[in-house]
RNA sequence: UCCCCGAUAGCUCAAUGGUAGAGCGAGCGGCUGUUAACCGCUAGGUUGUAGGUUCGAGUCCUACUCGGGGAGCCA
């Protein structure tokens, strides 16, 4: 008999006589004469809860059967007569798949730290919180990939392995198929120069934008940085939408309708998982997300930013000066006091951003983006491109890069150049805000952060 | 990488420099259409690692490892 996953057993609008369950045990009560057991299959949240009368035969079986084992189970589904829960099944026959341990197993029926999950964390999607946060990873993956459907953008596949060693958004980690501690000349490594893992697609996905149109990268990230933080891993999958014949306004717009439309979209299709994180997790969590939907994102010029912080009477750390980047207790006070949802500070100075990014009028600001959100920090960080060939050639002298190395790039530029932008949002942060979990490492499946490759 | 805090039973935590405990979990028994089940009993420890001080160290000192928070870097 073909198995019934759990949610839709739930589900269902009448009874089933013959059903066929498979799972895992989450707590198993005996009686005399009758045993429950509730099993998850980690389609939904909720378990079912099994109802099994003893006979011999069964009674041997139960006896093996604890917390974290694996089940199968035949019967039939029937209205609870018990209060909390409208189903059940009505069990004849269990039959234990693959047994656990309760000596040794980890999981208990309580609830335990996230630290000592994450030591765990092959053994974590097990529990409710992780399941939840899984299912809507899964979940809010499929929604970015609709939203750019529906905008008739073209999913781009950029490359992982990258030869560019300067571009400028962290440490990246070297990839070679030499022998460790080879002594071995750079050309005779794979690729007969120094390869990375990506840091960004961007540069790549604008050679698509000026091709396509509309396009997305979407997929796995990596940063060599040292950085021990809730916010950073080395390893994280980032959206990169990149738009043609657009400036900085049109990408805040995208920006903002995107995030507003992935919340949407998990309160519509994972109501039941964030409900577990608004109840245990963050008590906040509903009204934070209604705030970010209901309210229109604020856009503040960089200039007017530091005007805004000179002016408050609140003391920093960091003193506030023009030129200087935005400190995390800037871009808190910002979003979480001043107005209290997004904000989009632009136009920054040049001087502290990449070569990349269109230049203002002013020749003193280029035209970046990022999004701040309460808790959160940084969500989204983008730019207007320079499409103009002479003044991204004076801005790669000024900044020293090599222009040979970018050749490809500046060829966008000599034939058929329009003006462009586009973004990079973090996916696990995006998660981290529609969950309310705290620290990115809770969010995915085996992070990687430095010190730390179990797994 | 810098600053602060922490590491004791399977988990969460107690323990004036003087015999290492509790709750939960687990095992056993009992009770019950139960549902964080309930009641009773039992087992469970080289106090993160390596040194040092001391008659005596879970406790004080040093180094290291790992974890957490903050900062930097950023998504």
């Amino acid at each position: 008999m073909k198995r019934t996953k759990i949610k839709h057993a739930l589900n269902a609008q009448e009874p089933m006589a013959e059903i066929h369950v498979g799972g895992w045990v989450r707590t198993k009560r005996d009686n005399k004469g009758f045993s429950f057991v509730e099993i998850n299959d980690g389609s939904c949240l909720s378990n079912i809860q099994v109802v099994i009368d003893h006979t011999p035969e069964i009674v041997e079986t139960i006896a093996n059967v604890g917390t974290g084992a694996s089940v199968a189970i035949d019967g039939e589904l029937v209205e609870s007569p018990g209060k909390g829960q409208k189903w059940e099944i009505r069990g004849t026959s269990i039959k234990l798949l693959g047994g656990a341990d309760q000596e040794t197993f980890p999981l208990q029926k309580k609830r335990h730290s996230d630290e000592f999950l994450r030591g765990i964390a092959h053994l974590r999607p097990r529990t409710n919180k992780y399941g939840a946060i899984f299912r809507m990873r899964s979940e809010l993956a499929q929604a970015i990939h609709k939203f750019f459907a529906e905008k008739d953008f073209f999913y781009i596949h950029t490359p992982i392995i990258t030869g560019s060693d300067c571009e400028g958004a962290g440490e990246m980690f070297r990839v070679t198929s030499l022998e460790h501690g080879s002594q071995k000349p750079v050309e005779e490594d794979f690729f007969g120069k120094p390869s990375s893992l990506t840091v960004s697609g961007q540069l790549s996905a604008e050679m698509f934008a000026l091709s396509l149109g509309d396009v997305y990268t979407f997929g796995p990230t990596f940063r060599a940085e040292n950085s021990n933080t809730p916010r950073h891993v080395a390893e994280f999958w980032m959206v990169e939408p990149e738009i043609a014949f657009a400036d900085l306004a049109d990408d805040m717009d995208l920006g903002e309708e995107m995030i507003k439309y992935l919340i949407t979209h998990m309160l519509d299709h994972s109501a039941e998982d964030i409900e577990l994180f608004a109840k245990f997790v963050d008590k906040s969590l509903m009204g934070t997300l209604e705030n970010i939907l209901n309210n229109p994102f604020e856009r503040l010029p960089y200039t007017e930013a530091i005007r805004l912080l000179k002016k408050t009477k609140k003391k920093f750390e960091y003193p506030v000066e023009w030129g200087m980047d935005l400190q995390t207790e800037h871009e808190r006070f910002l979003c979480e006091e001043k107005f209290k949802k997004p904000v989009y500070v632009y136009d920054y100075p040049k001087t502290i951003k990449p070569f990349y990014m269109r230049m203002n009028d002013d020749n003193e600001t280029v035209a970046a983006m990022d999004c701040l959100v309460p808790r959160i920090g940084e969500l989204i960080g983008g730019s207007q491109r320079e499409e103009r060939m002479d003044v991204l050639l004076s801005r790669m002298d000024t900044l020293g890069l090599d222009k040979e190395e970018y050749w490809w790039y500046l060829d966008s530029r000599r034939y058929g150049s329009a003006p462009h932008a586009g973004f990079g949002m973090g996916f696990e942060r995006m998660l981290m805000l529609v969950s309310g979990i705290t620290n990115i490492r809770d969010v995915m499946p085996f992070p990687r952060t430095p010190k730390s490759l179990e797994f």
